[in-house]
DNA sequence: ACAGAACGCTACGAAACCGTATCGGCGATA
DNA sequence: TATCGCCGATACGGTTTCGTAGCGTTCTGT
């Protein structure tokens, strides 16, 4: 990676994004204007229409560039290794700026398809290091060979997504663990016999 | 409950509740302007500032119109009722118009404390007809007496609430019933095998 | 039938946004 | 330092939406 200064354009451009995050966060995706987009970020609105077309443009850029990777964990340690992906994704999607946008976000996804696939897309990137992880655990034999992965995580993910988008109550360590807990409990093999 | 003719005045009001909850179905919370809700309605946009005097109070109230009260069940089996209770609820609360308003709507929640109010309020009501169920079987002896509650309530609305709204796929009936088998076998006393 | 209440229609001013045009100024580069 | 490209500021026309006013019409109860 290549660090190079910024240019007074990239820089503008960047104070765009930024903004425009803040505020989809903030407001949500509706109540985003350019005009308080232009105010906030101290560039004018005549250079945020040099840099995007349409206000959907920029929405979508501004959210993709909040995509959060989570760091994965391989401890050969089902029940760890899960805990630390739920942890950690929760964390980084649901608190803070990302956290604020994803109702507002997803609400705006049903009507524009653009956002519809970045949503789904963030979606399924989030449910595949879940998948991961308990492939690895099918590999290893801590799982049954014929678990129905899509329906295990979304019985882990579910609780938690819920908790935080619907019950709107911050997602603790505790509650991550006992979701876990309680969801491995069904599908764990009885005991390594081997 | 005594029928009687509704009154022009009611009428107009009828369809204006109507307008509005098909309107936030379609288009969301932010989208539904008092013009559109007249051309639907048939009401004159005058006629609806007299009797609702923002879009706000409008909005609320046609979403009140819209809370569903499940049938509940009480076939003694925990696994019954409470599939029965997480079937109706899902298909009531998340298909059809309710179903199109709910991501709008907490979105919407978010900024409008009435709105909160009323999203929080239908919220607990659903998660009390499951909390009802789990109860009787705590009476019953069929799930321990220390059982965490509003934690099981979770690891069941959960993964369904996820399904519909961020997955946005179809909670089917195989779901429900693998939901609450996968959560039961966890918590449930090892004996009963009815 | 009659009086009052409620409604429909049209029009309006105010405000918020959108997206564009114009022009002056700063800044990177040769 | 001269030049060209990009940015900032202001202003503008057009559109949408809000909420209200005025006035004629239709319903409703007595």
């Amino acid at each position: 990676m290549v660090e190079t200064t910024p240019t007074r354009s990239e820089r503008a451009r960047q104070a765009v994004l930024d903004a425009t995050a803040d505020l989809v966060a903030e407001v949500g995706v509706e109540r985003t204007t350019i005009d308080e987009i232009a105010n906030r970020s101290g560039v004018a609105k005549t250079t945020i229409y040099r840099h995007f077309a349409t206000k959907e443009v920029l929405v979508v850029e501004a959210v993709h560039a909040c995509t959060y990777i989570p760091v994965v964990t391989d401890t050969g340690s089902l029940r760890n290794d899960l805990i630390s992906c739920f942890s950690g994704t929760t964390k980084a999607s649901y608190d803070g700026r990302l956290g604020n946008m994803m109702l507002s976000l997803m609400d705006a996804a049903q009507r524009d398809p653009e956002l519809g696939r970045l949503v789904r897309a963030q979606t399924d990137q989030r449910r595949r290091f879940a998948t991961n992880v308990i492939e690895r655990a099918v590999g290893r034999g801590d799982l049954p060979a014929d678990v129905d992965v899509d329906l295990l995580v979304t019985l882990l993910a579910g609780p938690l997504v819920y908790t935080k988008l619907v019950r709107r109550q911050r997602v603790t360590d505790e509650l991550v663990a006992a979701v876990v807990d309680t969801v491995l409990a069904r599908y764990a093999v009885p005991a390594t016999t081997d």
